[in-house]
DNA sequence: ATGCTCTTTTGACATTAGTCAAAAACAGGA
DNA sequence: TCCTGTTTTTGACTAATGTCAAAAGAGCAT
């Protein structure tokens, strides 16, 4: 599944492919568990292979989720993977789960030994970059209807399988408000 | 200038430093003047060696200032710039400005020829995605006020030198409001 | 100083979203 | 099926921010 993943998405020699895939390693969690939890330092990149999770943290007291994972997404704190601080961040599955992990160490050896593994991450951020980019916007100049119904057209299936709660405040509105909007849709 | 920049800021061997250097062009621009007009694609990265501009984007027939640039920035509009896609912003100055700039074709040729410089460029993104990280938490989870007086503590350099009208776009808020917020502070 | 333009502030009012509390709907286990 | 805990919806009220219009202030050329 991760290999496959690399295979089809990333243009890498056999050679890098398979050395890529030797580092990583398999993780499976249960609902509810932990990947990381706040003030740890987060030292590993996660492949979500099944299930789904999602980033949060607390802000006056309460749970702000501001992101998920789900199948084939590369996760990680990146705050706290890229500098290696505490993480500001708590990662909890949603569902039960299998995951890949590689560490930080190991990737880095990674970056050294194949150029082309440094640059297929180098392209990752871009894409990344960008996504975060339009969420950005969303987030600073939509209204809440408007964030909603885009996550609507782009990701209905997270509608499906997460609980209101902590889509509402991912979309950064309270869970009333979401769903007075969804009665009025 | 520049190439102190990257002499202070980027671990690289003198060679890769020369080359780089050698890549750049000098642009210079005045006040008003614009670098990128929305719907053309953005073929170089540039460097800010003095002045000012900004990112805007036409919403609801306003303008929204999404970004700043200042001296010893690197500008692009990240979006075209990766995907060589039209660009849905432009980029303006707002002071007469001194500013070297480099193509995507030469970034991409110094790629293959510098794995240095490929990460450099890795790392940088790293960099900037944190930034935007934090200003999407901004942006999503904090109040105007507070958003306010955090501009005032981490760049308060912009308070001095942007009209308040583009300050209270960036900060997606109507001018009247911010207005109001620095009266009652 | 005068007039012109651009920027910033103020006022009155409308809209959006948040808060707190309670009711309703749903899901899983005994 | 009934109970229990969780999730979602509804209601009443409050707080924050936006909108439109007008006034005040600043900068600059004449």
């Amino acid at each position: 599944m991760l290999l496959n993943h690399i295979r089809n998405y990333y243009p890498l020699s056999e050679e890098a492919q398979a050395t890529l895939y030797d580092c990583f390693e398999q993780v499976i969690l249960n609902k509810n568990d932990y990947l990381l939890h706040e003030g740890k330092i987060c030292r590993h990149l996660y492949f979500l292979e099944k299930g789904a999770l999602r980033g949060y943290y607390i802000l006056d007291g309460k749970e702000i989720t501001h992101w998920f994972g789900f199948e084939q997404d590369f996760v990680t704190s990146f705050h706290s993977f890229i500098t290696q601080a505490p993480a500001v961040e708590n990662i909890q599955l949603l569902e039960g789960s299998i995951l890949w992990a590689i560490s930080k160490e190991k990737l880095s050896r990674l970056f050294n030994q194949y150029h082309e593994i440094e640059r297929l991450v180098r392209i990752a951020y871009e894409k990344y970059y960008i996504r975060l980019e339009e969420r950005f916007v969303n987030a600073q100049f939509k209204s809440a209807t408007e964030r909603y119904e885009g996550l609507l057209q782009t990701r209905p299936y997270i509608l499906e399988r997460i609980p209101l709660g902590h889509i509402a405040s991912y979309l950064g509105i309270s869970q009333e408000t979401l769903s007075r909007i969804r009665s009025r849709l």
